[in-house]
DNA sequence: GTCTATAAATGGATAGAC
DNA sequence: GTCTATCCATTTATAGAC
């Protein structure tokens, strides 16, 4: 009996201490994106970083790719729990798209690596299996909430607001890195888009 | 002395052949960036569309990096030119910036492997020469002049200006590529940015 | 100016021992 | 589950013959 609740629990500690390596895999893949750019390292780098040889980062991952997938997932799971924290405070709606404006500005310019993964096209050989692209569906559908709260309702509108907001961040990035240029102008143009695109 | 003449000619038109050739494996290397990505190609694939080994091309750029470069320029000087014919219209001032977002966007979204290479930092290990950027930095004021011809004349307004357009043909090569869903909004977002900016 | 040959490195991925 | 060894392809770039 104690044998069975035994091999039970092992079990779990197995494939938790799994997870863990994973997740440990995952977050040395963040790191040398953010050193080396998205493309910029191998496998046997990744490796290294974690005290593995390339060859048993297959015993966590189907492939490189299988890899970037779990960074994206990853990626836009954590955009969408910032969200649903904000969404649950009771400022006004208006209030509520500046302050997701400014977090989703401050997500994408905090890592450029990753805002290139999540929203930019920029690994030919990489695309989002359903379940990932899920993720980013359901982010986008919390801005469209949060929009039509705040009085944003029509939908070409909306495309407007993802255009500005993923543009002052790839400007910041592209053209001003580590600076705030675009950072300054945030508030100005959430205000402007609010006045402009409101019912 | 028709020997010096001859000699004179031949020298011209073999600079000329040279400058040929030079434009004829950008144009191939521009090919092969539209169907495989800005980077999902190597020096042999380009020898082959011009009929040569890869170790030729070297008689003609110093580098692959040194290639990137001359496409950067290319780019900005035909995105130049468009907006100098445009300037020389005699349409009203918020008539030309209307054109000229128009110009933009379509210039972005007819080719995604050039508005990476001119408009993200995509290639880690790419970086445009100082008289490349210097053309870059010649297109971005020009917006500024047109944009100041029809009175918005605060940079920070115009740093909104650059993130709405890129954000615009960044949305459509991304999330609608061969679709036209933000294409039909650029006019409203242009109409909606002279209101709020102008002076 | 173009070629062949090759350097020197890197890439992702697999086989099979332990 | 991790390793060594290796495959096989690819990369940019150079040397030197023609």
């Amino acid at each position: 009996m104690s044998r069975v609740q035994s091999t039970a629990g092992v079990a779990s500690a197995r494939s938790e201490r799994r997870e863990q390596t994973r997740r440990d895999i995952v977050d040395a893949a963040w790191q040398l994106s953010r050193e080396q750019g998205l493309t910029g390292w191998g496998l046997r780098d990744l490796g290294a970083r974690v005290g593995m040889r390339a060859p048993s980062l297959y015993v966590y991952f189907a492939s490189k790719s299988a890899l970037y997938d779990e960074m994206y997932a990853q990626g836009y799971r954590a955009l969408r729990d910032s969200y649903q924290q904000l969404r649950a405070s009771d400022a006004p709606a208006e209030e509520k798209v500046h302050a997701g404006a400014r977090l989703f500005f401050e997500f994408a310019v905090a890592d450029s690596a990753r805002m290139q993964l999540l929203f930019l096209p920029v690994i030919p050989s990489f695309a989002p299996s359903e379940s990932s692209y899920a993720l980013a569906v359901e982010v986008l559908s919390e801005l469209s909430r949060a929009l039509a709260e705040a009085g944003v309702t029509d939908p070409a509108a909306v495309d407007i607001w993802t255009a500005m907001l993923t543009g002052l961040a790839t400007q910041q990035v592209s053209n001003d890195p580590g600076g705030h240029r675009w950072a300054h102008v945030v508030d100005r143009a959430v205000h402007l888009l609010l006045n402009a695109t409101r019912d």
